[in-house]
DNA sequence: CGATAAACGAGACGGTACGTCTGGTCTTGTG
DNA sequence: CACAAGACCAGACGTACCGTCTCGTTTATCG
């Protein structure tokens, strides 16, 4: 019993995230063209080691991606919420708009693939980040701006999911004006008085 | 000097649905498995004659698919602008409930690699059901549901995005009364006075 | 009624040759990597009009080649026949040393996977240039050098064999210096008393 | 690190002798028009494993052939000189007169169109038979039979190279008559005075 | 002298094989 | 006994030519 080698994890991490061109200039290769062989060469590591530990290609971009190197777009709570969500919204277009956002959009592709790699997504990626607005939210209601009783999830989705299709469907830029747009409709949305 | 021959035309288109399983209950395959090599198969054709029409597999899924056969959502114009909208979101997200729904997710996917791809499925798809629902939403405004003043492109991504939200990202159903929900949502953000 | 048009033709025949390298100093390319589309190209001719009149590619390369261009290395009468042996021998050689051997060479590699490429060989370029060896031994005959009763045919071989084993095997440089050995070794061959 | 499989090597070679119709009565295929991915799939092998290991299907013949198939015509020291070379050639002829003989010109054939080929014919093939007859030949000269100083290079010549003409351009049958007076022929050249 | 039939260029077409690439599995020997 | 190294089968990729087949468009006799 040899324990797993934590330097071949971490050659392949390394590896995975070079070729994608993560974090730095460099343009980098898609997820798709991303191959396990050149994997395992850059990394220095057999393919069989790489297929012992991770079910799929979209795995390891997960874990070298989402897992060991995304930041999270943190929320702040010393802000009054309009503010706060107004400052997340904005840092997490800024995110989507660069090599990240492309990566990510790649990661939702591969999703419609294979159910595995959406279950990892979601369990790596989605459910934390909807989370922390959920949890904005809920400051939102406290603070008397989002009337009590509304679902809180549809207000995240509410905010969220414009990002989401510029993200994919590339039908506009995410720039910060964009953001601001999102928020000021999101809030005009939310302190409305009609809500299901 | 010799014209294209429409019967390979349509057999390629053909072979392709039906090797999605498109229009059929049966499960099909997903675009990343269909294979060029599978359609002239199943079409009887040379994969020389579909890499001359066509550029990429995903070109041809957009013509079978897409073009010729993926019904539009139409917009109904005799009825006021709430139950308008009501029916149209209602139609929209029934078809994309099931495989046909599957099916855009995937082009959508299929877009995050290839810039022609996404250019044509802008140019085949999006742009025509993104202006026809703007137009519903003019009717909005004409009947004064909608202030005027109010951006048409952002009041139809605040309908729509949450739409692609849950077809891409999966996370949760694409029902009827997730339907409705929107509709509510989204006629009351529009109605709110505050506008960008 | 409408006849065949000589312009293609010539046009077709001066491709192939320009193609093949032939009558340049340039290189060309072998028998085995021209095509008939690439030769129809060059020539601005359908490929229609060379299937219609050819058989194959080997026959082009024959009429373009053998009939068309490929000078014969006549025999002198005016000297005595050890001098005209040698003199047509060394002509041969240097002839079949250059490009011009290489394209025979492969002309009967063709003709080992094609019967008809194989008699169209022995018709257009073989036949004739046995009978010219054949009488150019039979001046050696009336001269007296080779006895009367001798099987000229397996004369002429043993002059040509060794030619063409060096062309076909290369298994060494066709020189001038192979030429006379060739010739010398023959000569005493066939002045000598026994004979089948 | 993992050896090559000796299972998957004999497969290829079995496959290939199979398709050319080696030593059985059935015809079999001509080099020219036996695929590569005819071989894989009759070897039961992947097309990559026999790229990995040949560098082309003339390769893959020589081996199947010449190397692990093709009888050598053994030399009998026990005979006199000329009973010898009688029987050697009788016994070329013999084998060239078949199916084998076609698969010999077929490889030289190729070697027109291929230097690599063409060294390796040389090396598997050619070689070791000229090797033989040359020491037949120091058997003549130690015997008498052939003059001191005779170039028997060029007298291995002169006994192969009328085969190998009607081998390849196929002008009169490889008849045990043919053999004979070859030989005959060769005898009187090389037991007169004159030499090189 | 005008019709008509062949020859022609262009090139689409169904095929077939090419040589390359990647996926995912399995084997061998090393540390 | 986990690992690197890498051989292996499987099969799709996109390309290149094959030889056949329409298409109109000349073009050159013949009725």
């Amino acid at each position: 019993m040899v324990a797993r080698s934590e330097e071949s994890r971490q050659a392949v991490l390394n590896a995975t995230r070079e070729l994608l061109g993560i974090g730095v200039e460099a343009s980098g290769m898609s997820v798709q063209r991303l191959t396990i062989e050149a994997i395992a060469k850059r990394a220095g590591v057999s393919k069989a080691t790489i297929y012992r530990w991770w079910p799929s290609k979209a795995a390891v971009v997960l874990d070298a991606f989402v897992v060991e190197y995304l930041p999270h777009t943190h929320v702040r709570t010393d802000l009054p919420f309009p503010e706060a969500l107004r400052d997340h919204v904005r840092a997490v277009v800024r995110q989507y708009a660069g090599r990240d956002g492309r990566v990510i959009a790649q990661l939702i592709a591969e999703s419609q693939y294979d159910p595995e790699t959406l279950a990892e997504f979601h369990r790596r990626f989605w459910d934390d980040r909807r989370d922390a607005v959920i949890e904005l939210m809920t400051h939102g209601r406290d603070e008397g701006v989002i009337p009590p009783g509304t679902d809180l999830e549809i207000a995240a989705t509410l905010v969220y999911a414009p990002i989401y299709q510029r993200l994919l469907i590339r039908d506009g830029e995410l720039t910060q004006d964009f953001a601001d747009a999102i928020v000021e409709l999101g809030l005009a949305s939310l302190s409305s008085p009609i809500r299901s």
